[in-house]
DNA sequence: TCTGGGGTCCTAGGACCC
DNA sequence: TCTGGGGTCCTAGGACCC
């Protein structure tokens, strides 16, 4: 088998997938939990599962669902709130028996990771071997479980390790163990995918999962047969060819480590809605100031400031400005949402503020002055469409004729023709 | 059942540049 | 005078993942 693994496409990658992983710090830090239906998630009003024991899977709890119908399904769970700090120390110390193996480490969430091992085989042995040992120190220094899927390719070893995982047994019953290390040989690829629902595939939820079913694609098996055209017809270009690759076993991506981080951000869902702009304009700021804070504590800024606004009906609606530099200051970031917020009617009740930062750049800011951010002191309405504000703000060479043709009344110029500079200007 | 908070990636249209 | 095609940036929204 192991033969097998290396051989024919010469890349060995494990993932490795913590096991109920927030639920199973909470009983490592309160041994009292262990055995009990533990559920970690907001226990407010609109709080979901965000990760639950095993004995709590067995009454058909998962994470996702709202903490009110999980209380429902099982009245004695006992419920923690989360403690992101807790598992971050947690994931901190995984990573660090990871990466004794290999610096090929692709975190992708606190408790899961991709390894490419085809590098270390003199020095660990092979992908089942080191899948097995990472397994022990993990246990040994972590005190957690974990499952591990090996395989050629990042996808089919992250269903493997799905495949590796223990099983709930049924209501007040323990856990069936699962057998913790699964491998997929090259060769085995399509006998091993074919089976398998559409849904579990990387990038296939609800909504493509509903496309998909009109054609009648049950299985990876289904949607290996369905032609790309169909198939990209259906789901679109990108998303299309990716998965007809998947379901032939092709997947060439590589495990990235160090990826830099693409955005950063805040958003609350509050246990009533706000009415008031007074209100939500000091939530925008309470927001911006997390945010920044976590910008600098990660030496980044950026330039896209983006305002999420939840209303009642659960219609989500975002608004974002892009910044000539980048910033990571509170007072910048709180003007630009509040300016955002302030184009919002919040009259229908909003129950969810968000404000994140993208367009990053490592690094000291390059710091602004407020003004030099914005565009200039306190800027009036008028001011975000006529030529000259739009111009301090964005540079020369963003006002063009439709920015002019936009402005305000008086002083924008009406057609193309009346540019004042000539074609190279 | 009434839907978190942290993200990533893709699409589509408008504007603009060359 | 009228028209063009490729590439980039920006905004908004949506699907998806853990």
């Amino acid at each position: 088998v192991v033969a097998i693994v290396e051989g024919s496409t010469g890349r060995a990658i494990l993932h490795v997938d913590m096991d109920a992983f927030y639920a199973a710090v909470e009983v490592l830090v309160d041994p009292s939990l262990a055995g009990k239906p533990v559920i970690v998630g907001g226990s407010g009003g609109r709080g979901v599962v965000a990760s639950c024991s095993y004995e709590a899977r067995s009454y058909g709890i998962h994470s996702a669902m709202p903490s009110a119908r999980a209380r429902r399904l099982c009245p004695h769970a006992v419920f923690v709130d989360g403690r992101h700090d807790l598992y971050q120390e947690h994931s901190r110390r995984l990573h660090q028996v990871l990466t004794s193996f290999t610096p090929l480490v692709e975190g992708i969430a606190l408790d899961e990771a991709f390894l490419d091992v085809t590098g270390v085989a003199r020095l660990w042995g092979t992908g089942p071997q080191i899948a097995t040992a990472i397994r022990a120190r993990v246990l040994a220094e972590c005190g957690l479980r974990c499952s591990v899927g090996v395989a050629p390719s990042k996808f089919l070893a992250k269903l493997a390790s799905e495949a590796a995982k223990p099983r709930p047994g049924p209501p007040g019953r323990p856990p069936a163990p699962g057998p913790g290390v699964k491998v997929v040989a090259p060769g085995e690829e399509l006998s091993f995918l074919r089976p398998l629902p559409v849904g579990a595939l990387w990038g296939v939820g609800p909504a493509t999962r509903r496309r998909l079913d009109r054609f009648g694609i049950r299985t990876v098996g289904d949607l290996a047969a369905l032609p790309l055209e169909t198939l990209v017809g259906a789901v679109g270009e990108a998303h299309g060819t990716h998965l007809h690759g998947l379901s032939w076993g092709r997947d060439s991506r590589a495990v990235e480590p160090d990826r830099a981080p693409k955005s950063v951000g805040h958003e609350e869902t509050y246990a009533g809605d706000h009415h008031r702009g007074e209100t939500l304009h000091d939530e925008a700021v309470r927001l911006s100031d997390g945010v920044s804070r976590r910008l600098r504590a990660a030496g980044m800024a950026g330039r896209t400031v983006t305002l999420k606004v939840r209303f009642a009906s659960f219609r989500t609606i975002t608004r974002s400005r892009t910044l000539p530099a980048p910033v990571d200051a509170g007072t910048i970031l709180a003007r630009v949402a509040t300016e955002l917020l302030a184009g919002v009617d919040p009259s229908p009740g909003v129950r969810l503020l968000g404000v994140s930062v993208s367009n990053l750049v490592a690094g000291q800011a390059k710091q602004l002055a407020l003004e030099d951010a914005l565009g200039g002191p306190d800027p009036a309405p008028a001011d975000l469409v006529d030529g000259q504000g739009h111009r301090r703000r964005f540079g020369d060479r963003a006002v063009g004729p439709a920015t002019l043709l936009r402005g305000a009344e008086g002083l924008a110029l009406k057609r193309p023709s009346d540019q004042p500079w000539g074609p190279s200007g």
